[in-house]
DNA sequence: CTTCTTACA
DNA sequence: TGTAAGAA
């Protein structure tokens, strides 16, 4: 009597909740992403796809390259010890902070050297103006 | 009217 | 990823 009444989505049900087109969805099911269950032709996505679809934008939103986000994916569903899925995760979190420290000293740099610059410059600008 | 595939930008 | 085209 404890039916799991399964909801199911069309594929403009799950676009317009999380605000993508439905090519995006598609995309990225031939990336292996997300697999919805078929009829006939029409896409019948349950609401295990929808929380997939969850996990991709959320990878995304953090910046993972969508290889990133399939691999924890399907180490989502294969191992269930939950173990290794944790272990690569913390490695991917690592790399993506080293990646955004390392922008970051870019950018300070960057700035520093926009700064010297602009000072001489300026500078010089003032004595051609003399 | 909605969804699908395929091809091209 | 967006867009377009033709079929279902």
């Amino acid at each position: 009597m404890t039916e799991k009444r399964q909801k199911t989505y069309s594929i403009t049900d799950l676009s317009k909740e999380f605000d993508i087109t439905t090519r995006t969805i598609r995309f990225y099911e031939d990336k292996g992403l997300i697999s919805p269950a078929r009829e006939g032709q029409r896409r019948i996505y349950s609401s295990r796809d929808r929380v997939r679809l969850r996990l991709i934008m959320r990878g995304k939103r953090l910046g993972f390259a969508l290889s990133e986000i399939q691999e924890l994916i399907d180490l989502y569903d294969t191992d269930r010890s939950e173990v290794m899925q944790l272990q690569v995760f913390l490695k991917r979190i690592q790399s993506r902070r080293d990646a955004l420290s390392q922008q970051q000293q870019d950018i300070t740099a960057m700035l520093s050297e926009l700064e010297t610059l602009e000072e001489q410059c300026s500078g010089l600008l003032k004595q051609k103006q003399r």
